[in-house]
RNA sequence: GCGCCCAUGGCUCAGCUGGAUAGAGCGUUUGGCUACGGACCAGAAGGUCGGGGGUUCGAAUCCCUCUGGGCGCGCCA
């Protein structure tokens, strides 16, 4: 496809004299099939012509030739509108699909580049709520996307494990709690210690001075609170660790902000070395004012560090341990003036890749009673929305296809697909309401849809039992109906659209253009007898494109870290 | 107060560097299983693209302004 927008390019361009680049810039896809499969707008052109668009668009339709007639133009009124001989385009989408297979979309134009990618960020301690659900999913979609585009991908889970909190926590756990309740509930015990003492401490200051010393003897290495604190993260990873595997998602790194506290003071030197750090109201801060920006806080005013350090610590510390040529935070949009201070902040250090650094922002998550705070106890813990959700699949399972042979294997599959899907289908930077009516739904534009529509072309495939050899010699000139070229325009954008997808860091862009290839070709598939030996031209033809389908469906959702059951 | 972001049918959202009648899904409504999976498909109703200016042959898209909402702005992360 970009391959025939480039020769027409050129085509248009050596009749005119001009510049292929411009003609290419100008060509785009019309808005309905009936006006072919690329547009020129002449009107630009006819100001440079000193000719009317009409006349612009009709002289070039006139002197349009392209070999063997596989390219048509005609004029309609201001737009030239190109016609590609449709068999001849489905014959090469189609077979390029099912030659590629797995590795169809993908490309190795970026072989030896390294992407790290800094996403799910758990707190320890906190239980896995819905609010987490963006950054883990977003994350692990781009780490895919990217890694299909030839990179070496990093992924690193930055724990949130350094802090007063777990001063706060250690009180709480002395006062009012006891090893028996925390081994049983884990994490929602340590919650509910924490809401505890966040009610407590509001009548009671001297709980704060408490926590700060204990938080202290963390820092300090003092073996009783070390080894709660250790505990605690343990309990932690075990039980996030139940939801990675539910979703499928893995980390190289669990490297967190306690990592990264004994470099903290190189970074310190490094700044005051370079005549950034600055003494104001006793905290040392480096100075933004020139760039528009708020000062960047790296110590305070008892010398303890601050987000920030720790975050130029970790950029540092991955950019001489990995040598990435693009490093991605995928963080709330809250974070958005920390990130851009920080990443100043590396480029006034010097570090000219500190343009390599970039922020994946997306929209808060609230519930309808407001929004999340663990604090508050306001939250909806995803392993429970998974297993709502999960739930959900297993009954229409057994509704539907009570036969099937692995039914709780398929039920997680859908199930979680489901809930993944919502912050995958749509712009990062969307807020989001959440609610589990939503998250749950399994028909039109989800994640269920579009693994029905996988399973169904596995159906289709499997019941005629066609091996590889089969798919030689088709026939396309079969497929030259609207609904069936519909499906490979489909098919053909996919491709495209997971490289726009990492440019622009946005998995929806993937995800829509599977919702796209499925629609078509759930209509392809009402529209058209598939299975009919007594037409073998059109069932191969059919059936290739059904195998066509079939890969790039799986292909999308392995991007979307999805999975394509091929029963359900 | 300053800065950033958002605003498209009842709801949730697409709309590529400005281009041809603004598209989906949900919901509402009318139909369609004796073909290969109805978690599906076809049709209908529903939009002054928040308001107002401007640039342009052409604006949902770019600029200005107003309104409404979200987020951030020094010792939390």
């Amino acid at each position: 496809m970009v391959e025939y927008k480039k020769r027409i390019a050129i085509h248009i361009a050596c009749g005119l004299k001009l510049e292929v680049s411009l003609i290419e810039g100008l060509l785009e896809m019309p808005p309905t099939m009936d006006k072919g499969d690329f547009s020129l707008p002449c009107f630009k052109l006819a100001k440079n012509m000193g000719m009317s668009p009409i006349e612009v668009a009709s002289t070039i339709a006139g002197n349009f030739l392209y070999p063997d007639d596989e390219v048509k133009a005609v004029a309609l009124n201001a737009y030239v509108n190109f016609f590609i001989d449709r068999t001849v385009l489905t014959a090469s989408i189609v077979s390029s699909t099912i030659e590629n297979g797995d590795a169809f979309g993908s490309s190795n134009i970026h072989l030896g580049d390294c992407m790290c990618i800094d996403f799910s960020s758990v707190n320890i301690a906190k239980p896995f709520h819905i609010g987490h659900l963006s950054t883990t999913v977003i994350g692990n979609a781009l780490s895919r996307i990217y890694a299909f585009l030839g990179y070496k991908v990093v992924k690193i889970n930055h724990l949130g494990d350094y802090g007063t909190q777990f001063g706060k926590l250690i009180v709480a756990y002395k006062k009012w709690g006891d090893e028996e309740s925390v081994k049983s509930a884990g994490i929602r015990e340590l919650t509910r210690l924490y809401v505890r003492y966040h009610d407590e401490a509001e009548n009671d200051t001297s709980l704060d001075d408490e926590a700060r010393t204990w938080f202290k003897r963390i820092e300090d290495g003092d073996d009783e609170a070390v080894s709660l604190f250790d505990w605690f993260k343990e309990l932690t990873l075990i039980e996030v660790g139940k939801v990675y595997e539910l979703l499928g998602i893995t980390f190289d790194s669990y490297a967190g902000e306690s990592f990264y506290s004994d470099m903290m003071p190189g970074i310190v030197d490094e700044l005051r070395e370079k005549g950034l750090l600055k003494l104001d109201q006793g905290a040392s801060i480096v100075d933004l004012s020139e760039y528009n920006m708020p000062p960047c806080l790296i110590l305070k005013s008892d010398g303890a560090s601050l987000y920030a350090t720790r975050d130029l610590a970790a950029a540092v510390y991955r950019k001489r341990t990995y040598d990435f040529n693009k490093l991605l935070y995928v963080v709330a949009y809250q974070q958005e003036l920390h990130f851009k201070q920080c990443f100043k902040v590396l480029e006034l250090m010097g570090y000219d890749w500190a343009k390599d650094c970039c922020h994946v922002s997306y929209g808060m998550v609230s519930l309808t009673e407001g929004t999340l705070s663990t604090r508050k106890g306001n939250v909806a813990y995803l392993m429970d929305v998974l297993n709502a959700s999960i739930n959900k699949a297993r009954d229409i399972i057994e509704e539907k296809s009570p036969g099937l042979e692995n039914k709780e294997d398929v039920a997680k599959q859908i199930g979680v697909g489901a809930v993944v899907w919502g912050p995958l289908y749509n712009n990062r930077i969307k807020d989001i309401v959440f609610s589990l009516d939503k998250a749950l739904n399994f028909e039109g534009e989800t994640a269920p849809y579009v693994q029905y529509t996988h399973a169904r072309c596995c159906s289709v495939l499997r019941k005629t039992g066609v091996s590889k050899e089969y798919f030689k010699d088709i026939d396309f000139s079969v497929c030259e109906d609207d609904c069936s070229y519909g499906l490979v325009h489909a098919i053909s954008a996919f491709k495209g659209e997971i490289f726009e997808a990492m440019k622009r860091n946005e998995p929806y862009l993937v995800a829509r253009a599977l919702i796209g290839i499925c629609q078509s070709f759930n209509r392809f598939y009402t529209e058209h007898k598939i299975v009919d030996d007594s037409r073998p031209i059109e069932q191969k033809a059919r059936l290739a494109l059904v195998l066509a389908t079939k890969t790039a469906i799986k292909n999308g959702l392995y991007l979307l870290g999805i999975s394509a059951p091929e029963k359900m």
